[in-house]
DNA sequence: AAAACGGGGAC
DNA sequence: GTCCCAGTTTT
């Protein structure tokens, strides 16, 4: 029939039954979509849970402090997006008065909602006709038309957003997006796609010119560089030394152990030879040491944490003292998480 | 136009 | 190990 047709009639019968399509609620449309944003939907669903328990409506979520969205976002990453939710959240209870916008224009104006996230809420929330443009929707179309250009080039976009617009259906923007990365994600998957029970197989490109393996085409991306954390968790009598990371870098705003880093790697004698505080304060030999590799998109962390004992003394700057079992209620990169659940709780 | 921003899962 | 995930923001 049409590609529109196909893809929705498959779609209706094969379409997998997650929470936020239940409801056509911006808000909650809103939250399901920057949680999913370079995130798997199996990752997805228990912190998107979690959110809207936690947060029923918009004005919730805008009394409420970043740092229990930032602790209800820990192990998700990308955590520019807990912070935006909370700036936005408060935009939209403040200044629209609790009323989601409700256009494509207005959508794209939100921190944290670019182009992908405010067509997605524009269709799912208020069916307006808008394409979106995910990972999904690039594979599905680079394979569909034949699009050789890297789907990371201007060119190869713009060929995307051109074939899109050509089959767009204006009728069902909601089920059209929702069947075409639907598509993207159950059939036309990154390797060993199910061509054979693609609804739009007969005029695929890739599948009538046996390049399925191929295409997309995707320019490589630069190396991980290496980073060296040398983690001082300094504890007085059950007490343990903390701070916030303010600096525009990885986990911003998230707390962590007194940190020292070197773009080369140290020895053990080299850290521990340099007090971090102060010459006055008196510390220990570190009583273990764990380490261990974390491996980010555009970074490898390799980590180390000193476990060592400390008179009490006031700490300067930003530095505070928490106790070990009030340790979980202040929001840590998942690395730093899963340290003081294994060695400190 | 390119880089930065997390973490997990599939291969 | 590499790639990619219902991308956005900053440089």
């Amino acid at each position: 029939m049409s590609f529109s047709s196909d893809i929705i009639e498959w779609y209706n019968k094969h379409h997998r039954h997650l929470p936020w399509r239940e409801t056509d609620n911006p808000y909650y449309i809103w939250i399901s979509e920057i949680i999913l944003q370079q995130t798997r939907v199996v990752q997805a669903i228990s912190y998107y849970h979690d959110l809207i328990t936690h947060f029923p409506s918009v004005e919730d979520m805008a009394q409420a402090s970043e740092e229990s969205i930032l602790q209800l976002w820990q192990g998700l990453g990308y955590y520019s997006r807990a912070r935006n939710l909370h700036a936005t959240a408060r935009e939209i209870a403040h200044k629209h008065h609790g009323t989601f916008p409700a256009s494509y224009h207005d959508l794209l104006a939100l921190k944290g909602v670019g182009p992908y996230t405010a067509a997605a809420i524009a269709s799912f929330a208020f069916n307006l006709p808008h394409p979106v443009i995910d990972g999904n929707v690039m594979r599905v179309l680079s394979r569909y038309i034949g699009i050789s250009d890297p789907i990371n080039s201007s060119k190869g976009k713009k060929l995307i957003h051109d074939a899109l617009s050509a089959l767009f259906d204006n009728n069902n923007p909601a089920n059209f997006n929702q069947a075409i990365m639907e598509l993207g994600a159950l059939i036309c998957k990154p390797t060993s796609p199910d061509c054979d029970y693609c609804p739009v197989r007969s005029e695929c490109f890739a599948r009538n010119h046996g390049c399925v393996d191929i295409l997309p085409v995707k320019s490589k991306k630069k190396p991980a560089r290496n980073r060296y954390l040398h983690y001082w968790v300094i504890e007085n009598q059950g007490n343990y030394l903390l701070h916030r990371r303010t600096a525009n870098d990885i986990w911003k705003n998230l707390h962590e152990f007194l940190l020292i880093e070197s773009p080369v790697p140290l020895t053990e004698f080299d850290i521990l030879n340099a007090n971090p505080i102060h010459p006055d304060i008196v510390l220990s030999k570190p009583d273990f040491v764990h380490h261990q590799i974390h491996q980010l998109t555009h970074q490898t962390l390799y980590v180390q944490f000193y476990h060592l004992h400390t008179m009490h003394f006031e700490p300067k700057n930003d530095f505070f003292w928490v106790k070990e079992y009030e340790l979980k209620n202040y929001s840590m990169p998942i690395l730093l998480r899963r340290f003081t659940d294994k060695y400190l709780i």
